[in-house]
Order: structure tokens, then C-alpha cells, then sequence
DNA sequence: CCGCAATGGTTTCAAGTTGAAACCGATATG
DNA sequence: CATATCGGTTTCAACTTGAAACCATTGCGG
């Protein structure tokens, strides 16, 4: 073996992002991040992995430019971790994957549970993929491959 | 140690699809798929994964609905891997990690690939998140944790 | 100043996972 | 009949993961 195969310098753009966040608790990090949480211990708390992994995926997320380190506001010794703009453009993917889980891996007999608009705590709407000219495009309607050719 | 950790039983809609789809391979299967792959050596050839990883993923996707076996058509010995309507919906995941992946991991210098509607040939949209009454909602409006409250 | 707790990690080590390569059975193919 | 191809499984060493122990710094009560 040599190490976990890495996709870093794949030429697929789906296949470089899973570098950065393709694991398992990556993403679940980020989730926290965005629900507010920005120290070692509350992500440690919500989470439950242990420290060692923990501070192992943080690094990889501030290595990746995904989260970046701030001094503590408390003057305390320590920093907290809080999202990039980088890492505020998972926002999508997060509500994607939380569409996705919602739509097909909600059990039955479950509180039903939902994302909201924090300002009018409402439900929000689904995800559309729109076409350039904002016709509705289905599953299978849009090329996922790589595709090089001028725009214009 | 026990096992690797699973989010499987994990209360978030978030981190139970994780458990799916949470690997560095899984995810590229899933592409391939949409892009028209349905055999073993056609995924294997894609992606230049170890033949046990491919089968152990190919098997995890079909034991968690997003992949199904049929009979291969030319009446081959083996069989084929189709998207289930599950596997269809990770549609907008991927969506999302691509852009995510053409806004922030397109090297400099490099040729710019976007995704194209295949009726046109035209770049498609990026992905908007909207709240019920039809406003843009930005990274960070809406909450990503679950949040049990009825409809209506 | 001293002791003790909390925070934020690092170290250690066993068990689990990954990947390359070898191997295998069931068709095709020449 | 010999060989090639497809679709995997087996084997085994290197790597990763996770639990627990350990450690350094800061905060605080006395």
C-alpha cells in the first residue's frame, strides 16, 4: 500500500472537493461551524469523536482553506476555528445533503424535521438545477463530466 | 478501537446520508453512474480504484438503496449497477459539490470546465437557495440542524 | 502563592481499513 | 482446445482510526 489515495490533483472538480471534506466527520464539522459553534470543545461535545481525530480533521479543514484559525475574543490561550468564505460556499452542499437525507432517509414514525428561514422560521424551499435560460432541469438532463468549451 | 465510527443511527439529517455516501470513492461512483457507467470495469477504469475497494463501495451503495443490480442485457454471467430513484437524488449533491469545486478548487491557468445543460450545450445556473415566499436566502439565513416544528 | 479544575490539545497503541497484486471461476474467442 | 476478458475474492503489509492516558496553559478559590 502506500497512503490513502488522494483525488488533490484529480482533474474532475467533484472529485477534488472530496479531498478536502470526503470523509466522515469533515462535513459534520462544517455543519457545526455553521450552526455558530467555533471552539475545539463544542465541536468535540456535538460531535463525539475523539480529540485526536477531531484535531486532526480541524487541521485539514485550515490546511484546505476551509476554516481558519482567530485568536480567542476572551484573550484566552487558545483560538477558535471559524468558516472561510471558501468554506461558506458548502452551504449548498450542506442543503443538499440535508435535502437528500430528509427526502430518503427520514425514517418512518420520525419527527418530521425540516430546514427553516431563520427569519420567518419557515420551511424552505427544495433545491433546482435551472438552465441558462431558467427552464427546470431534471436528474440526468445536466452533464456532471468535465466539459471544456468557451462560455459565449 | 471498535468499528469506524457510523452515523447511521445519528439523529441529524445530515450526518445519517454520511454513512451512505461519506467515503473518499463513493461519490464518484454515483457521478460515473450518472454518466451512463453500469458495469464493474467501466467504474474501475474511471477511477483507478483497487478492485476490493470498488466491490466493497459498489456493494455498500446497493445495500443502501442508491445503487441496484440488474441482469447485465447481453445476457453476460454478471450484472450491471443502475441509480436507484435514491441514488437519482444525490442528483443535487453533486451539483453542489461541483460548483463548489469550480468556485474555489479551479486552479489558475487552468481550463475552465462548468457544467452543461445537455439539451443545449449551455452552462447551467448556480444553485440558489430559496425561502418559501420565494426570497434568495444567503449562506448562514437558514438553520442547517433540525428543527422539529409542524408544517403550517 | 498554592492547589485544583477546565480547556485544548498530543501521544500511545491496538484494532480496523485500504490498496496492490495475486488468484479464481465463468464465459467468450480464436 | 488454448487463451483472453470480465467480475470479482483473497492475501497481506502499510496506514488510519479511536479510546484512553498524558501534558501544558489559563482561571479561580483560598
Amino acid at each position: 500500500m502506500v497512503k490513502r489515495t488522494s483525488h488533490q490533483n484529480a482533474d474532475c472538480l467533484i472529485a477534488r472537493p472530496l479531498d478536502a471534506i470526503g470523509d466522515w466527520w469533515s462535513l459534520l464539522i462544517v455543519r457545526d461551524a455553521f450552526d455558530g459553534m467555533r471552539r475545539f470543545g463544542e465541536f468535540q461535545k456535538s460531535l463525539g469523536v475523539a480529540k485526536n481525530i477531531l484535531s486532526a480533521r480541524l487541521r485539514n479543514l485550515v490546511a484546505h482553506g476551509i476554516l481558519e484559525t482567530v485568536p480567542a475574543p476572551d484573550g484566552r490561550a487558545h483560538h477558535e476555528y471559524v468558516l472561510t468564505e471558501r468554506g461558506r460556499g458548502l452551504f449548498y452542499v450542506l442543503v443538499a445533503l440535508r435535502q437528500w437525507g430528509e427526502a430518503y432517509f427520514s425514517g418512518p414514525g420520525e419527527p418530521y424535521t425540516f430546514m427553516v428561514d431563520t427569519r420567518t422560521g419557515r420551511p424552505i424551499r427544495r433545491l433546482e438545477v435551472h438552465a441558462e435560460d431558467g427552464r427546470l432541469l431534471a436528474p440526468g438532463e445536466t452533464r456532471l463530466a468535465d466539459f471544456r468549451q468557451q462560455p459565449q
